[in-house]
DNA sequence: TCTGGGGTCCTGTCCCTG
DNA sequence: TCTGCAGGGACAGGACCC
């Protein structure tokens, strides 16, 4: 996403599937479809009144940002990932949406199922796009790639009033890119034999892998295109990049990635985190900040049927450094109590104190179910586990509120996105 | 401009163990 | 008992993605 501006416009409409014509799919198995500024789009298809009016996303505070803006918003310089205070000031005019992710959650699960009609190798990268492999539904729709690609189109639309890119190619990063460049609303076909015409003139930033940092790096030796990366020697770029990332861009650069399209892919880890509307140096407004947490991500796990063994916690400082400690459990756990003593311990013996901005909490090493645990007799987390997991239950029928920690009913903190508590 | 929240992956360092 | 070394796990941080 936002790449799109800085790619040679010749080299979109050479592309560019229009009407009933497009380039040789032949060989294009790969589909990427990208819903158009969706969650901007959802909103609009929603609340009628806001057609022909620019719409932005995204936390309504003080500290908030911009999660996603429509095409008339984007036109004043709004992007994805500006603070909303800049995108205030850039379109006064806008109206300003805080995000609904349940009715993002709705409507994309509505997407996806069409996708899994058209073929049952749909891969989500989040609630707005995915990777579909066609190979094996061609013969049975009678339809070539981009044919597929032009019925995805059509039927999204028709069921949800919104519209999507789709890149066909032969490869996942490929189809992508191609997904990237036609937005929005748009198809484009990368053939088979026209590849490296494709990939090379593009600046290195459009290598799936590469950021602001490691295009600096690159810049730095003097490579400024794909074209450049893929005829620099793999050792040379082993020790600019590390072995890992330069093996992976030296593929990429090459038109190289045999990747498949993954149904289901595990969670590695779960967690969950605040900024604060204003920095906090209370350590016991933290520690009620960190159960709070920990009930989020363990429930997340619990409803999952998920059990992590490390517990690490992250905390951001006035001044924006960022910390993270962690510590490794003998016995994987779903128990919020578990979780939050950890994460407390953590905090006392290994924070320095400072003003703070956010705090996360995070389980990694997830394993499903016991994870083979070895119960103990005498496991005090056994009686938490079952409160635990009644209060979900009545969660599920009342609501979030319904059941929380006692230390939790007094007010929190004003967190990023939520209204400061009203002076009493 | 002043920087969210949910993640994944990689690298370097330290420590323990055989 | 001491030393050197390799391997692996834990941990911390950084970059990246949407």
């Amino acid at each position: 996403m936002g790449r799109s501006a800085d790619l040679p416009r010749g080299l979109v409409d050479r592309f560019l599937a229009r009407g009933d014509r497009w380039p040789d799919d032949t060989g294009c198995p790969m589909l990427h479809v990208d819903m158009d500024a969706f969650y901007a789009s959802v909103e609009i298809r929603d609340r009628p009144e806001l057609v022909d009016r620019p719409v932005v996303v995204g936390g309504t505070a003080h500290r908030g940002v911009v999660a996603s803006a429509n095409y008339l918003a984007r036109e004043f310089g709004v992007r994805s990932a500006m603070p909303t205070a800049h995108a205030r000031r850039l379109a006064p005019h806008a109206v300003f949406v805080p995000p609904n992710f349940t009715r993002y959650q709705e409507v994309s699960r509505g997407v996806m199922a069409i996708f899994r009609d058209i073929t049952p190798l749909v891969e989500p990268l989040s609630l707005d796009e995915a990777f579909l492999d066609v190979s094996g539904a061609l013969r049975r729709l009678r339809l070539t790639p981009a044919g597929v690609a032009r019925s995805v189109r059509e039927q999204v639309e028709a069921a949800f009033g919104i519209t999507c890119s789709v890149g066909v190619a032969p490869t996942k990063f490929l189809a992508k890119l191609a997904s990237g460049m036609c937005k929005p609303d748009g198809l484009m076909v990368v053939p088979r034999s026209e590849v490296l015409t494709f990939l090379h003139p593009l600046p290195v930033s459009a290598l799936w892998g590469v950021g602001k940092r490691t295009a600096e790096q690159l810049a730095r030796v003097g490579l400024e295109t794909v074209a450049d990366v893929a005829a620099t020697p793999l050792p040379r770029l082993r020790r600019v990049l590390g072995v890992a990332l330069a093996e992976h861009l030296h593929a990429l650069a090459q038109g190289h990635d045999d990747r498949p399209v993954v149904p289901s892919t595990r969670e590695k880890s779960i967690g969950a985190e605040e900024t604060f509307e204003v920095d906090h140096f209370d350590r016991e407004l933290l520690k009620r900040e960190l159960l709070r947490l920990s009930e989020r991500s363990a429930a997340s796990l619990r409803a999952r049927g998920l059990r992590g063994r490390t517990v690490s916690i992250k905390v951001r400082f006035a001044d924006f450094t960022t910390i993270t400690r962690s510590k490794t459990l003998r016995v994987a756990t779903d128990v919020t109590q578990e979780v939050y003593q950890t994460a407390a311990a953590l905090l006392a013996e290994q924070v320095p104190a400072g003003a703070v901005r956010l705090i996360g909490v995070r389980i990694e090493q997830l394993v499903e179910g016991d994870g083979g645990e070895q119960l103990m007799f005498d496991a005090p987390e056994r009686g938490w586990r079952e409160a635990e997991q009644a209060a979900d239950q009545a969660r599920s029928r009342f609501g979030r509120a319904a059941v929380r920690p006692a230390s939790l009913l007094t007010g929190g903190p004003a967190r990023s996105g939520e209204r400061a508590p009203r002076p009493e």
